[in-house]
This record gives structure tokens, C-alpha cells and sequence, in this order.
RNA sequence: GGGGCGGUAGCUCAGCCGGUCAGAGCAUCGGACUCAUAAUCCGUGGGUCGUGGGUUCAAGUCCCACCCGCCCUACCA
């Protein structure tokens, strides 16, 4: 049965190129999984795009002297490259600066404030004296009331833990410009949580089971404690308040975290827009067999399984204070939030300022997107904090995916295009052929099943068992022997080349540009698996900005697929580089310190 | 300070509701093979499952405390 599936993806924030930090926890899991759903034969809708307002991002741009359109632009293209390099199938990939995306974040704000779950209240801001911003707590420094130790930061003291208040500080100083901040009464708009407790409590207790525990234990303990929660601030890069008074105020917008979740929706909808059928984005969004998976850091958990399901509750109408729909109609509800943990990087955590880090574009210049999406799916921060290392890496794309999967498919194809130069015909098959063809076409559920859990990390081990398997039996029956026994070979060939293909589609989620090299080396004619391309598009002859989009219909299906004897052969090219161990010193040594 | 997650062989990691759970891959060592990017295949050593208590017939697997690492900590005051 076919069924409508949301994939929507972690926004990346537009501050900078991102790393390969970030790619492991939203953007592999999420097109491993979105592949998958698609080779099913579900309808997938994959959207994100950059993040690309808020207060960082304007202190970024100040550093650099340039406007924060101006530094949003140039990483939403950085971002939106390095992405579709690794390969990464977005239905859309837009960008949170569009009109589109504005129009759709006040609208939502709209019908929660219509519904009575916004409310303003007046509160102590620290304002840059010389920006009139809001300088957030964390921008401010100075010596902590508590421990007098003179490097606290306006939320925390990194001395004595200590949670503070920026007002608290001895000798408050902006970390940005060194200027004493102005503390003064400021108007802002709040959510109101605590009016979501009871309907967000019954929906992810309805989770049990079927989240990773982690995300809905920690989304659960969240609820002891709902506080309202502000949505505005005083800074004039973002959306603007869509009420009448607030609308053109020039120092009052969105809060950035606001209209980032929005995102999925108003993505959804610009793609729905730009596919010729403006209304296609409801199928995902208000059929209620359609499911939503949400893919993220774990450090994004409070606001995809708390704040943006209340916000989606608030505009249905279905809190606290009941309501009614807003004009959109009502909205899904997450099906289910998938969250990663953290990538360390040589032991460390990744930092840009110390250079413990290494950038996608960096990583695609000189290794292949296959290579890194594999290391991610089999030894990345799946259900817990994992480490990036270059030898681990090294080890990982030489032993496992050179010497297993490589050299099967190498070896195979090898022997019948040299033998036969074609796919060969099988005679009568011993048992050994048909243990081997069963075991790999018997893979298929097992593997698919992990999918659908979005456990990866099993999911791609039990396609290499089968991998090694397969190299087993070569090593077994030895068909390179039988220079006197054709037909015999044939048949071994016949069967090893059926497992390469097998395997190659259950690889094909995990490493879909070697598998399309796979299918076209056996023979396969079409696109097998799209892969993603950037566009230029603009919204109605407006300035242009680039978008991942792509055709991801190729003949990809889950399922074993019967080669066809016949189907002539070339000498195969190896399908990954092997690395000379002299990378992992070479790396090493780009690293800071 | 509060909440959460994790600490399992040299390395990277699997181990849902307690009872073949002491595992996999790599690395080491020994052997086989040569079709293949010196790849593959077979065999082998190695861990008191962070520490200390407790519950139980039985605990990496549950409870408590502690140590270490990481994530979150809005609003108000």
C-alpha cells in the first residue's frame, strides 16, 4: 500500500559551511531513509532548506562587514552544494528568506495568536546600546555574582555552573563589541506551552514504543515544566510580526527558532507550487494516513517533539483553549521524530575556531560521497555519541567497503566478462547456489524492516553479511578453477552476479552512486536511483536563489530483481579508492593544535 | 543547580521487556587461495561489560550512590 511520507529535515543554519558533524545527524539518516521509502513505493516529500535568520547569523555578518542577506546568501549556496554532493535527494531544498516562507510563518503565527495561544508581555531585555538589538544572554559576559569569577557568560557560569541572568552580572559586557549593555523594558510575543501540556502529554504517551526512547523520555520530562515561551525579539533581520502596530516596527521580528519549524510547511508548500499542483503539499500535510518523520541533532529535540507539535496543535485549534483551524486547514502532527546524537571528532567536539573540524567540501574534495555516507550509516552517532576518526575512516572504506563490497562486485563481473562477456545462463543449481540465493533475496524483509525503524546501523551490517556471504561462497566454490567445467562456472558466475545485483539494491539507500555505477556495470539501462541537482529559481521573476530539486523516480525497487542471462558485460572499473594509510597523518595534521 | 543520554575486547561499536549476552567488524597471530583495487576465505588470542553497594534462584541487562564524557537548561525571579 502505498502511503504519503513527509521527510522533513533539520534546517542548517547559514552561518558558515557546514561539517560532517552536522550531515551525520540529519542529512544521511534522513536520505537513507527517504530512499528507501521511495524503492518501497511510497510517495516521499524530502524537504529543508538554510536557516538563515536570527541574532547570530546579523554578529557574524557585522564580523565580516557585510549585511546578513548578503552572508545568507553566500552559505545557503555553500550549504545547498556541499548537499547535493553528498548526494542528499531533497524534493526541495529552499531557504527560510523566501516570501513564500515569510507569508507561511505569519500565517501560522496568525492563527495560534487567533486562537488566543500568543500573548505579548512586557520583559527586561539587554539591548546593544549601539545596535538597539537584543544582545542574548549567552553574548554577555562579565564577572559572576556567585563565584566572582570574571569570564561568565550572561545565561551560565562556565566556573561554578551556576545558571544566571545577564542583569546579575558584575561589569556586563557585550562578548561581541565589549560594549556595556542597556537593560530596558521590551514588549515581546509569547507561545503559550503550559496550554499544550495535556494534548501534547496524550500524543507522546500514543508514541510509546515507537519512538527511540531517548527522544520521548526526554520530550516527556519536558513536560513537568512548560513555561511560555517568547517568539519575538528585537532585531530587524527575520520575519516580521504580522500584527497591525508590530508589522513595521523595524526592530521587532520572528524569533528565529519560530520560523524555522515553519519550514517544513512553507517548503512543502513552495514545492507543491513549483511541481504545477499548488495544492499537492496537502496530501502530506492534512491526508491523515500521510506520516511524518523528522530527521535531527539531538540538540534539536525540544523543538520538533514539543514546540512545533504545539504549535501545530495551537493552529488546529486542538489546545488548551480549543480554536479553530487557521485558513491553511488542520495540520499533521509529527509522526515521529528521529534524532541523532553527536559526532566527536578525534576525541574532541568539533570547532570551527579551533579547527577540530572537517568541512563537508573539504571531505568531497578529496573522498567520495559514498565513502562518507557509508562511514555515517555504519558507525555514526545513531543512538549515541560516536567518534570520527581518520584511521577509523581509513579502515572502514579500505576494509569493508573496498575489500568486502568493491571487490565482490569487482571479482564477479570480472570473471563473466572475461569468461563469457555476459551474463551468464545457469545450469542446474547445487545446493550451495541456492542456499546463497535464498539467504540474499530472504535479506530483503530483515534489512527493509530495520529501514522502516530507522535503524541504519543494522540495517546496512546485515546487507554486508550478506556481502560476505557472497564472498564466501566464491572462495568455496572456486569457480576460477573450472577453466574444463563451463557450464558449472556459469552457474556459479550466474548466481554471484545475482547476489552483487540483489545487494546492490539493498545498498542502494546507503550508497547510491556506486550502486547506479553498479547497475550500469550489469548491464542496466535508465536511472536507477536519482540523485539530486541544484536549480536556479526565483518566486515570481524576484531575485534568484538556488534550490536542490530532483527526479528521484528511477527503477530503484525494493525488491530482488532477476538479472537477465545474455545481458552483455565490459571489464568492470573499481567502484571505490582506496586509500593510502598516508591520508590519516595528512588529515591529522590539518587539524588544529 | 536541574533534566537527559552514554561509559562493553587494542580500536570503533551491537546487545528491546533480567536467564546460550559476553558479541560484530577492524587490528594481532597462524594457515588456505589467486578470479579480484596484495583484495578474499579459514582458524586464533583478548574483556571481572565505569566504581561501590542492593534486589533476585539468576544482572552489562533492574534499584541506589559515586566518578567520567556529552546534550539541553525557555521564562521568571
Amino acid at each position: 500500500m502505498s502511503q504519503h511520507i513527509l521527510t522533513a529535515v533539520a534546517w542548517p543554519y547559514a552561518n558558515g559551511p557546514r561539517h560532517i558533524g552536522h550531515v551525520s545527524g540529519f542529512g544521511v539518516p534522513s536520505d537513507v531513509f527517504s530512499r528507501y521509502q521511495r524503492m518501497a513505493g511510497n510517495k516521499v516529500l524530502m524537504v529543508s532548506g538554510t536557516d538563515e535568520h536570527g541574532t547570530p547569523i546579523q554578529v557574524q555578518a557585522d564580523k565580516e562587514g557585510v549585511s546578513a542577506k548578503e552572508l545568507a546568501d553566500r552559505y545557503n549556496r555553500v550549504i545547498a552544494e556541499d548537499l547535493t554532493g553528498l548526494g542528499l535527494s531533497y524534493d526541495l531544498f529552499t531557504r527560510t528568506s523566501t516570501r513564500n516562507h515569510y507569508a507561511v510563518a505569519q500565517e501560522i503565527f496568525k492563527g495560534l495568536h487567533d486562537n488566543g495561544y500568543i500573548f505579548p508581555r512586557t520583559t527586561m531585555g539587554a539591548i546593544s546600546p549601539s545596535t538597539g538589538r537584543t544582545l542574548p544572554d549567552r553574548y554577555i559576559e562579565g564577572t559572576c555574582p556567585i563565584c566572582g569569577y570574571d569570564g561568565a557568560r550572561g545565561d551560565q557560569c562556565d566556573n561554578c555552573g551556576n545558571q544566571l541572568d545577564p542583569i546579575q552580572l558584575v561589569n556586563p559586557k557585550s562578548r561581541i563589541n565589549g560594549e556595556t549593555p542597556v537593560f530596558t523594558e521590551t514588549e515581546h510575543f509569547m507561545l503559550d506551552l503550559p496550554a499544550f501540556a495535556e494534548v501534547l502529554g496524550s500524543y507522546l504517551q500514543g508514541k510509546q514504543g515507537e519512538w527511540r526512547p531517548n527522544v520521548l523520555k526526554f520530550a516527556l520530562n519536558l513536560l513537568g515544566d512548560l513555561q511560555p515561551r517568547a517568539i519575538s525579539r528585537d532585531l530587524d533581520w527575520g520575519v516580521p510580526i504580522p500584527l497591525d502596530g508590530w508589522r513595521d516596527q523595524p526592530n521587532k521580528r520572528l524569533y528565529v527558532w519560530f520560523d524555522a519549524v515553519v519550514g517544513y510547511l512553507s517548503a512543502s508548500i513552495e514545492w507543491a507550487r513549483r511541481s504545477g499542483d499548488p495544492d499537492a503539499w496537502r496530501q502530506w500535510w492534512q491526508n491523515p494516513d500521510a506520516r511524518g518523520y523528522y530527521f535531527m541533532g539531538k540538540d534539536n529535540i525540544v523543538f520538533h517533539a514539543e514546540i512545533w507539535p504545539a504549535m501545530l496543535f495551537g493552529y488546529n485549534g486542538q489546545g488548551a483553549r480549543d480554536g479553530r483551524p487557521g485558513s491553511l486547514g488542520a495540520l499533521n502532527v509529527p509522526s515521529e521524530v528521529v534524532s541523532s546524537e553527536f559526532l566527536t571528532m578525534e576525541g574532541r567536539k568539533f570547532s570551527s575556531s579551533r579547527q577540530v573540524v572537517i568541512y563537508v567540501r573539504d571531505f568531497l574534495a578529496r573522498y567520495d560521497a559514498d565513502a562518507l555516507r557509508y562511514y555515517i550509516a555504519v558507525a555514526g552517532p545513531e543512538n549515541q555519541d560516536t567518534d570520527f576518526t581518520w584511521q577509523e575512516f581509513v579502515n572502514r572504506n579500505n576494509g569493508e567497503l573496498v575489500a568486502a563490497w568493491g571487490n565482490l562486485v569487482n571479482r564477479s563481473i570480472s570473471m563473466a566478462a572475461k569468461n563469457i562477456g555476459a551474463i551468464p545462463e545457469p545450469g542446474d543449481l547445487t545446493d550451495a547456489d541456492r542456499a546463497l540465493l535464498e539467504r540474499s533475496r530472504n535479506a530483503f524483509g530483515p534489512v527493509g524492516a530495520e529501514l522502516t525503524r530507522s535503524r541504519f546501523k543494522n540495517a546496512i551490517t546485515e546487507a554486508f553479511d550478506v556481502v560476505r556471504d557472497a564472498n564466501r561462497y566464491l572462495a568455496e566454490q572456486e569457480p576460477w578453477k573450472l577453466k574444463d567445467d563451463p557450464e558449472r562456472q556459469k552457474s556459479i558466475l550466474h548466481v554471484a552476479l545475482q547476489v552483487v545485483d540483489d545487494c546492490k539494491t539493498m545498498l542502494t539507500p546507503f550508497l547510491p552512486g556506486s550502486s547506479n555505477k553498479v547497475h550500469a556495470m550489469l548491464g542496466g539501462e535508465g536511472v536507477w536511483s536519482g540523485m539530486p541537482e541544484m536549480r536556479e529559481v526565483d518566486e515570481d521573476g524576484g531575485e534568484s536563489y538556488p534550490v536542490i530539486t530532483g527526479s528521484y523516480d528511477g527503477a530503484a525497487r525494493w525488491e530482488h530483481r532477476p538479472i537477465t542471462p545474455g545481458t552483455p558485460l565490459a571489464p568492470p572499473v573499481p567502484l571505490f579508492k582506496k586509500l593510502d594509510p598516508k591520508v590519516v597523518d595528512e588529515e591529522l595534521a590539518r587539524l588544529g593544535e
